[in-house]
RNA sequence: GCCCCCAUCGUCUAGCGGUCUAGGACGUCGCCCUCUCACGGCGAAAACAGGGGUUCGAGUCCCCUUGGGGGCGCCA
């Protein structure tokens, strides 16, 4: 049996990392069955749902390479749940509630001065036909709860092993509105049994509505797909993940200069008992993908950790995959310039800093003007090589006495106006023979 | 408030009653390499949340406490 997963986003924000580790988790479990991943769009909610956001959707995973063989989105496939509900209504599943919401507020603050959990109380249930006439009458238009077992759901998630669900402890889901729009969790269910989904594989936080999705495809007589429900992430100071979403947008990560393969190396191994460890492709990480190794625990996320990673990924990539970008940044230089500069860049646009360092015009740092200036008039004619470094900074040696810090820190203050870098040896033939003389005589260039 | 889940180095984790003076990875620190930073090589420091049980024996099983996470919507 072919397995196929879903990554199912609700176009009412922007992505972020959390949503990409669901998103991650199904595309690599897709690729690593050899089955399909749907991108479903949870649009159900049209007053939050945008096509800026479905846009920026599609735009987040593409930049991931995160590549969905189907697509679907909710609120085109109204029909199919009209008929799902209907089925409901006929095997007595689906009942008519008039509360308004005010109301069901009202009850639910009083049973947590009670101390009793928030359930409704499915007060609509015992409604006799006239009252439900009369409510009618009055112009109250009814929302449609699910009327759940009271039992026990069992089922066995991949991730978490045996859970148990006391259906009695929750609230008969409304899946319909009082103006007949439908809520998440029936189209949730239909889709999934349409798409003929083999494995839901999302966040802890659904464990509780797997519950009631169980007993829906139950009602529904569909195959109860299997389940996998990944712990959270949290901040990295142990704070739920939430609180500062703003920054973590895929979009903000993007803009930062964070490169795709650092978020997906990071958010595939975190919380798995695989080291965190930068890979290249995502076929590195279909490679050992296994749900056996998520752990139930939430797990720190920090951001710092995408850097150290985004900066292991770039010392170790090569000129091809960068070239583009290094384009886009407006750099030069072509493989000479990345392999002299990327070991001392963490961001991609760091790249922009030195390649300004080249081309100049920069002001240099004399520290020593008497050993610029001799450094100057040894300075060779023919055009700069990766030799030329070391065979002019030994013959600046000889002629003033200067080595080792003495020699090499003034002559890469004036040539690059700044203490650190990229090796001098890689920098010097980029910088090139007339910027060099210039900068060592003490002239911006 | 009620229900569910979780708890090993700073971080991600291995560990499924004796082989644990607790292993690995990342990070940190030191040394080496070196013109600087980085890379690389070698090495070091670093953890079983606390308290009770069970057992000949507990990181491993049970209970409590503490801490963290999740849920309790006409959100998804």
């Amino acid at each position: 049996m072919t397995t196929v997963v879903r990554f199912a986003p609700s176009p009412t924000g922007k992505l972020h990392v959390g949503n990409i580790r669901a998103a991650l988790t199904n595309y690599l479990f897709a690729r690593k069955t050899g089955g399909k991943f749907l991108l479903r769009l949870d649009d159900t909610d049209i007053e939050r749902s945008t096509e800026e956001n479905a846009q920026g959707i599609h735009t987040d995973l593409a930049w991931l390479g995160l590549t969905h063989d189907l697509f679907a989105k909710q609120s085109e496939r109204t029909a199919a749940y009209e008929a799902a509900a209907d089925k409901l209504r006929t095997v007595g599943r689906l009942y008519p509630a008039y509360e308004t919401p005010d109301e069901l507020e009202r009850r639910r603050k009083r049973q947590l001065a009670q101390h009793k959990p928030p359930v409704y109380d499915r007060a609509a249930l015992s409604l006799t036909p006239e009252q439900r006439a009369d409510l009618e009458a009055k112009g109250r238009k009814p929302h449609w709860r699910f009327k759940l077992s009271g039992k026990s759901v069992e089922f066995n998630d991949i991730i978490r092993g045996s859970v148990h669900i006391e259906t009695a402890s929750l609230s008969d889901p409304v899946l319909i509105r009082e103006d007949g729009r439908f809520l998440y969790t029936l189209p949730s269910v239909v889709d999934d049994i349409d798409f003929a989904i083999t494995h839901i594989i999302r966040g802890e936080d659904h464990v509780t509505n797997t519950g009631v999705q169980v007993e829906i495809f139950e009602a529904l007589g569909a195959p109860i797909p299997a389940f996998a429900h990944f712990s959270m992430l949290v901040g990295a100071g142990g704070e739920a993940l939430s609180k500062r979403l703003g920054s973590l947008s895929i979009e903000g990560l993007r803009e930062e200069g964070i490169e795709p393969q650092a978020i997906n190396s990071l958010l595939a191994k975190l919380g798995t008992s695989d080291p965190v460890v930068p890979r290249a492709t995502l076929d590195e990480l279909v490679a050992d993908f296994d749900l056996a190794k998520f752990s139930r625990a939430p797990a720190h996320f920090d951001p710092n950790d995408l850097k150290a990673i985004n900066h292991k990924l770039l010392h170790a990539m090569p000129y091809d995959a960068v070239a583009s970008g290094l384009s886009r940044l407006g750099v030069g230089g072509g493989a000479p310039f990345w392999e002299a500069v990327r070991d001392n860049i963490q961001l991609l646009n760091e790249a922009r800093g030195w390649w300004h360092v080249i081309e100049g015009p920069l002001e240099p740092v004399i520290e020593d003007a008497s050993l610029a200036e001799s450094a100057r008039a040894l300075l060779p004619n023919g055009p700069f090589t990766d030799a030329t470094w070391n065979e002019w900074t030994s013959a600046v040696s000889a002629k003033t006495g200067a080595k080792g810090k003495a020699l090499f820190r003034p002559l890469r203050l004036a040539l690059t106006g700044q203490p650190h870098g990229p090796e001098m040896r890689k920098l010097l033939p980029l910088i090139g023979p007339e910027r060099a003389a210039k900068r060592l005589a003490g002239q911006a260039a």
